[in-house]
DNA sequence: CTGAAAGCGCTTACAG
DNA sequence: CTGAAAGCGCTTACAG
């Protein structure tokens, strides 16, 4: 009589009438001309009739390795890191891998690291989004950074977004705009980072470009009072770009509160592309960011490392999604701008 | 020399010039009383100086636990289950426990359980939003349901989705709403069965109340339809109760194209508050399902079956928030109904 | 105050 | 074709 109720392979073996090693043999798929099929069966037989199922920890104990890789993850709150986190599972399951999120440091907080819970029984690292390096001191084990500076020292898998500004800045200047605002997100990450450089670039190199920002924390609320102080400026921008589609959501309520028409008197355009782009009206023109497949590169990277390969660096190609809230920009005349 | 570089209690024992069984005790912080101060300092020291870290999967095996918890969802990508998730972690880890978290049927495929992967590596389960029993017949590890019928076998901790729902009526019936239009989720799950039996039920009790329904996706495009249905018949409702934000936001849509203003021709109301009820105009008045208490709840109750304890089941109180989507019924003269 | 030993449940050479 | 044995890295009685 054991502790616990669940049977182990000894018992599986007892009720077969055969050693443990056999039982082991047969369940692990390796028993094709070593065991012979009728020994094999009853020992299936004897596995189900006693709803055998393997210790994990025993076999990834014996094996050395755990099949199993973090995710971290700023916040697990999000439909964009959730969608990482599909894409991540379904590459990691496609070899027997599986995933563990952590939300880093939302629920640990910074003191504790993400390692310091039971996930320890992991094989490698895969980080999204997080600030530099905040990893690499903490963890030796192998690890692949998302949406993260490429600078770093672990391979990344990034979003082109200096790509896909350019493409959102190339629209907004074949509708005729000139005065762009920025409506940053104030978070330090890269991906902000390399957002603003491709917008200053690009509108610096639009003839007559004029470039306008504001910061604010990726929240409505806050959105639409950046978004406000961008447009109340003399030299109101026509056209909004936002870092994502939520401040760009805060951005629509600026303008409707100044009675500004969404797109005919001011174009806005997001980032992102979650359900609440077309949630919103006008449905929004924005980037799409394919959170999935990030996950889904990135888990291959990370397979590749724990392979023994070195997986290259990639960049991911982004999409201009042109919906109903941008549009030309009105005649000069049109809003009282000077 | 092992064959991976990671370092053991013994090499750290090696290096204190101890043996293994101090190390052990010593990290444990059980030497109080039994090892030396000194000598414990020196152990300290060395693991910290070699970089070592248990290896879970030892320290699991031996203790015949995982201190982990399977965490079963529909979907990933989902602020909701963002929630859920958060909640149950943040419970886990106050008792040290971590949780993994499976979306399923989505990403394994109904073929494959969710047991299938390492993750096996569990000792109960959280299962949110699960159609009866999937998962009774699939595990006998200790298991509590969330947001899931409480006729099951397994304790559950819900929403008070019914109160939610009279709490819907009772203040679209203070506005004088009286033919209300149910826009439903056509999702076969407990709580959607319990929105509806307490609307109709809440309707009935009402004088001279009225109710039509309708089926959805929880999706825009086909919300709209369904909603522009209801919108289209001779006794339009004045009011749509809508099973879920998005689905409000798709009966925005619809209100949108009949040329009804929301609220004043029409009251709209959703379900959940998750940030999309504020990123609509006018903003949505809605019945707030606090996503992360549920999870941490669902948590507690599972960490006390573990404990061997007993939980009942429970149903958390939900609240109303009045926003902009609901106003008085418009004069009986206003819009053509009859 | 510290160490030697058993054993958790597996997988995998190895022996027969 | 099958079984006995070693050993993965821990924790915890037990002995001294």
């Amino acid at each position: 009589m054991r502790k616990t109720g669940r049977p182990t392979s000894r018992d599986v073996a007892q009720a077969a009438g055969v050693s443990q090693s056999t039982v082991s043999i047969v369940l692990a798929g390796k028993w094709a001309g070593r065991i012979s099929p009728g020994t094999a069966q009853s020992v299936r037989d004897a596995a189900v009739r006693l709803g055998y199922r393997p210790n994990l920890a025993a076999r990834n104990l014996r094996l050395g390795r755990n099949r199993t890789v973090l995710l971290v993850v700023p916040t697990l709150t999000s439909m964009f890191f959730g969608g990482v986190h599909t894409g991540a599972a379904r590459a990691a399951a496609a070899h027997g891998f599986g995933v563990v999120v952590y939300p880093w440091p939302e629920v640990t907080g910074l003191a504790r690291s993400p390692f310091a819970a039971a996930h320890e029984a992991i094989d490698g690292i895969l980080a999204s989004s997080m600030a530099v390096d905040v990893l690499g001191e903490l963890d030796p084990l192998p690890q692949v950074m998302l949406d993260s500076d490429p600078a770093g020292e672990a391979p990344t898998v990034n979003f082109d977004v200096a790509g896909g500004t350019r493409a959102v800045v190339g629209h907004l200047a074949a509708l005729g705009h000139r005065r762009i605002g920025h409506v940053a997100a104030s978070v330090d990450a890269w991906t902000f980072r390399a957002r603003a450089g491709a917008l200053a670039g690009a509108v610096r190199d639009l003839p007559a470009g004029v470039l306008t920002s504001g910061r604010t924390a990726i929240e409505i609320g806050a959105a639409r009072t950046a978004a406000g102080r961008l447009l109340h400026r003399r030299d109101r921008p026509t056209a909004l770009v936002c870092d994502d589609d939520l401040i760009a959501a805060g951005a629509y309520k600026a303008a409707r509160e100044l009675g500004l028409d969404v797109p005919a008197d001011l174009s806005i355009t997001g980032f992102d592309d979650m359900l609440l782009a077309r949630a919103v009206e006008p449905e929004l023109t924005t980037v799409r960011l394919p959170a999935e497949q990030l996950g889904a590169q990135g888990m291959a990277a990370l397979l590749e490392l724990l392979d023994g390969r070195r997986p290259g660096s990639v960049s991911l190609p982004v999409e201009l999604v042109v919906r109903a809230s941008t549009a030309p920009v009105a005649s000069v005349n049109g809003q009282g701008v000077r």
